[in-house]
DNA sequence: GGATCGTCTTGACATGGATCAAGGCAGCGC
DNA sequence: GCGCTGCCTTGATCCATGTCAAGACGATCC
């Protein structure tokens, strides 16, 4: 597993961007004291593995900050994403001590790690934690389930609204609706063709037909303005 | 809930085939006569809906015989079916009275039901069902994102492949290796398209060609045998 | 047996997205 | 500035799989 220490990192957890959201949500104050206890934070580089398929891995942890994947690859290097995994998201696997996928940072990361074994320890003692686990586990189920919908059955066109819809949903504090937004792409065309299941050809094609009909700008390549969400949205009225 | 009670079932766990691989596998008896105190059986006749997408379902339950799907449809009728469901593999989500899901009966159906709320009372005081529970939902996750990558990145004949080797894994006990083995399809032509995100006309197709190779012989459309399960799983050699 | 119905197979053809290839553009080091 | 590098876009062509259509097969009922 290739993460160093953070040495130079004593976040408090008042100030955490994911306090609300992660696997601490739900804990009242004294589980909070008890999974406080036992955290430490690590960084990973943008690009850089933070566990390979196969490898132990004796940590769970949250994303602070950054965008890491999730992602299986065949023996012949055929590659699939199954997972973007942004802030308040969840890694690892309690009664398991390595991983099933590979798991790269794609930009500069901060996770809030726990020791397998005094987490699990932990949840056993402590209800609330431990079905926040278990909701998150159900979530993460049903989010690859769904994508499995989009896998099998949406055309190039709806699987790159889709993503769109998803990035906006992610990244956006409930907004003036139907006020201009402006999204920053997590992942480069070739990491949404692999998440999308398609090429990057088709990634960059799909994007500039959707500008040349007006339903996104392209400020760069990685930063879209979406004029009108609710019209971009009912490209998908077919789908979901 | 499409569900009728099934009073002329009074099956004893003791006979149960499922026992040692459900929900209740990891159970010790004091865990085991509560969980037992609560369960009833219901029979689905094939073709009926346990549930659909959105409805309520207030139970949880292990499937004891007979297959059923998991799927999602789009708005315009496209299916992808999500989940092959086997006896003994898990039904329902504690901590949420509705189903994100259809669930169908595909041939009948006997399910070993517990309500919910009593069902999530027990697992606070359970452990070892717990620790089952949450397992299995982790289980299920890796089998999702496994089949996201089937859907995403594998050919029509490696998804074919794969189905058969997922068929043979389930339903055979480890026999004499490299014997002739002979497996039943859970599934009809349309089911069997929908889960690996194909159309009917290429799976029976590619279960020709594969016949025509001599990798598997037809004895009707459902029933396959598999002359030498090695060469067969060779065909995987570049995916997976 | 014959009629009917659902399921499966096969063939001919169409097409969405993949592949191959070229070039554009922005950032960076010199 | 200039050249390099990585990433992205665009065009031309190909092909795996989808679509449309016809018929085969097997079960069931009369």
């Amino acid at each position: 597993m290739n993460i160093s220490r953070t040495e130079d990192l004593r976040l408090d957890c008042q100030y955490c961007p994911v306090r609300h959201r992660a696997i601490c949500a739900a804990s009242d104050d004294a589980e909070f004291v008890k999974l406080n206890a036992i955290k430490f934070y690590k960084s990973v580089p943008a690009g850089q593995a933070v566990v390979h398929r196969g490898e132990r891995l004796n940590v769970v942890a949250s994303i602070v900050s950054g965008v890491a994947t999730l992602s299986k690859t065949t023996v012949d290097g055929r590659m699939q994403i199954t997972g973007m995994l942004l802030p308040s998201d969840f890694i690892g696997r309690p009664g398991r001590d390595f991983c099933e996928h590979d798991i790269s940072a794609v930009t500069d990361l901060t996770l809030c790690c726990f020791r397998r074994r005094p987490f699990e320890d932990l949840i056993e003692r402590a209800p609330a934690i431990r079905r926040r686990l278990l909701d998150i586990a159900f979530d993460e189920l049903d989010a690859a389930r769904h994508w499995m919908l989009l896998l099998g059955c949406l055309t190039a066109r709806e699987k790159i609204v889709s993503f769109l819809m998803l990035v906006l949903r992610r990244s956006t504090l409930p907004e003036d609706v139907d006020q201009p937004v402006q999204i920053d792409l997590p992942l480069s065309r070739e990491a949404t063709a692999s998440y999308l299941g398609l090429t990057i050809e088709t990634v960059s094609r799909q994007m500039s037909r959707l500008r040349k009909e007006g339903l996104i700008e392209l400020e760069t390549a990685r930063r879209v303005i979406i004029p009108d969400t609710s019209r971009l949205e009912a490209e998908l009225e077919n789908a979901d």
